[in-house]
DNA sequence: TTTAGTGCAAAATCTTTGCAGGGTA
DNA sequence: TACCCTGCAAAGATTTTGCACTAAA
């Protein structure tokens, strides 16, 4: 591959990380990892598919982001944009998303688990609750000055 | 139009509400709302242009849930579950969604005004909030027996 | 050796855009 | 009458599927 997106000290951990969940250790997940990783905010899967143009066939980081989502390595947002957004999972946390210019902000505020207890004592059809999705739709000071007075 | 999606007295509200918001009162629109009113879940865009299939074009299903969802008619949510999904607005709320089966329910939890400001202290980039969506995902006592012991 | 992972081709979905004609206000 | 709304055609974007080949364990 002609260029490497990771640092060695990195490639450890993201094999380790894959290998954990069962996955093989291959160039093209390791390196879709590092990517994500490095990502300051959620990317959109065209981009992620850019940058691994001659690492990773389109049609298969669409199958990679898939699987490590299901495993949890990776965390899929759908932020009203058109088209699912996957982000490293560090830890977990929200957004804040420009309603105009798309720009996102991680938060920390959390619907915690006291809230998802409080959700599935409310309900009547469920189960068990696993995780819960908040995004915080706004405008970012860029954008606020342009639009706020409309 | 070969069916009636309404009853004469849903008609009326529909109309008022469509004109409130300065649309136009046409047959293709008030079908479509009285169709999401009656929903008991959000509805995929493919379900709404289907069963409106006689009344109001596809493409106009797609055009029609765009402005009427801007102008708070409706609401937009993304379910992790590929497409949009559409509902009526009867009140502020949010969703439980099985990750098996996909069914949802609503439920009151909210992510409060309270914590919208809590969320706008911490940001850096942000000048205001307007919304926002909370989804709570897991498994409904249906797919949970099958699917819990994994 | 086994089989998860991959590239390439193709198709299925989902969504948007352009434009001329029709219906609402 | 003015112009929002609509249908139809077409294109663009997003995502999935099939299959033979490659490479990780």
């Amino acid at each position: 591959m002609p260029y490497k997106y990771y640092r060695g000290e990195d490639r450890k951990v993201l094999q380790a990380a894959l290998r954990d969940r069962g996955f093989r250790s291959t160039e093209g997940r390791l390196t879709l990892l590092s990517v994500l990783k490095r990502a300051k905010s959620p990317l959109p899967v065209s981009a992620i598919a850019e940058r691994l143009r001659s690492t990773l066939d389109e049609v298969n980081v669409y199958r990679a982001l898939e699987a490590l989502n299901e495993k949890g390595l990776l965390m899929r947002s759908d932020m009203r944009q058109g088209g699912a957004r996957y982000e490293y999972v560090r830890s977990h946390h929200h957004h804040l998303i420009c309603s105009d210019c798309g720009l996102t902000e991680d938060v920390e505020i959390c619907a915690d688990k006291r809230m998802e207890k409080k959700a599935l004592d409310n309900s009547r059809a469920f189960a068990k609750i696993d995780t819960h999705a908040l995004e915080f739709f706004g405008l970012c000071k860029a954008c606020a000055p342009r639009l706020s007075y409309a």
